[in-house]
DNA sequence: CTGCCATTTTACCGGC
DNA sequence: GCCGGTAAAATGGCAG
C-alpha cells in the first residue's frame, strides 16, 4: 500500500521522521546550550553580558559575510569571475 | 453601552483604530520605498545590489548598537554610572 | 566626482538616503504600534485576539475594495461615469 | 594573563566557545532540515501542511511524556518500582 | 509572571 | 505567472 488518498504515504512518512530526527538532535543541542549558560553563571559570570558578546560576534561575521556578498554583487554586476 | 460580554468595548475599539491607523501609514511608507526603488531602477541601478548596501550599512548600526549596548552592561557589572 | 568606476555615485547616495530615511519613519512606526499593543495588554486585553481581529477587518477591506474595484471596471466597461 | 578587569578572562572565552561551537551545529541542524522540507517540497509534498503534521505530532508525543511523567510520581509516591 | 529574545512563519518583492 | 529568496510579523521559550 504505497498510495493512500493519493499521497505517496511512505514518502512522506521517511520526510517527517527525517525531520523529527533532527528536530531532535537541534532540541538536544538548544539544552546543551542552556547548560553551558548555567555552567557559566554559577561560576560567576553574568549571563546576559555573554549574550551579549556572543550576538555581538555574531553581528561582526555576518557583517563580514555581507562584504563579501556585495562585492560578489558587484563582480557579477561588472561581469568579471565570468 | 460601555461594556458587552464582560469586554470594555469601547476602549478596544479605540485600540484596534489606533493601529490600524498606524498600520495604514506604515504600509504608506513602504509604498514609498518601492517606489524609490523603482525611480532608482529606472537610473539604470540595480535594486539587488542596493538592498544589500543598504542591509551591509544597517549591520554596521546595529553592531555600534550593540557595542554600546556592551559597554551599558559591564558598567552596570562595574556598578558604575549609579 | 560625480561618476566611480561606471556609476553615478551621487544619485546613487541620494536614492540610498532617502531609502533609509523612509525605513527610519517605518521603523519609528513598528515601535508606536507594539507600544499600542503593550498599552492594550496592560489594560487586559488579550494582543494574540487583537491581532487576529485586525486581520479580519483588513480581509473584510481588501474584498470590498477588490469588489469596488470590479465594479468600476464594469462602469467603464459600460461607459458609465465617465 | 588569567585576571582582567576582575574577570577570569580564560575561563570565560572558554564558554563563549563552546556555547559558538553548539550554535554552529544547531545551524548546520537547521539548515539540514531546511533542505529536507525543500527536498520534500520538490517532490510535490506542501510544506506547511507538513509543519502542521509534525507539530501536532510533537504535541502528541509531549502529551504522553507528561502522563508517563505523572504516573511515575504515582508510582514514586506509592513506593512501586522505587 | 513579565518582559525580552530567538525562532518560526508569513508576506512581499524582484527575477526568470 | 510562478519561484525563490529576503524581510517582517508572530509565536513560543527563557531569564530575571
Amino acid at each position: 500500500m504505497a498510495e493512500v488518498g493519493g499521497i505517496a504515504a511512505e514518502r512522506l512518512r521517511s520526510f517527517i521522521e527525517r525531520i523529527e530526527r533532527l528536530e531532535e538532535e537541534k532540541a538536544a543541542l538548544a539544552a546543551d546550550i542552556r547548560e553551558v549558560y548555567a555552567e557559566a553563571k554559577s561560576t560567576g559570570f553574568d549571563v546576559k553580558t555573554m549574550r551579549q558578546v556572543i550576538r555581538l560576534r555574531k553581528l561582526d561575521r555576518d557583517d563580514r559575510e555581507a562584504q563579501e556578498h556585495l562585492l560578489d554583487l558587484y563582480k557579477q554586476a561588472l561581469g568579471l569571475e565570468g
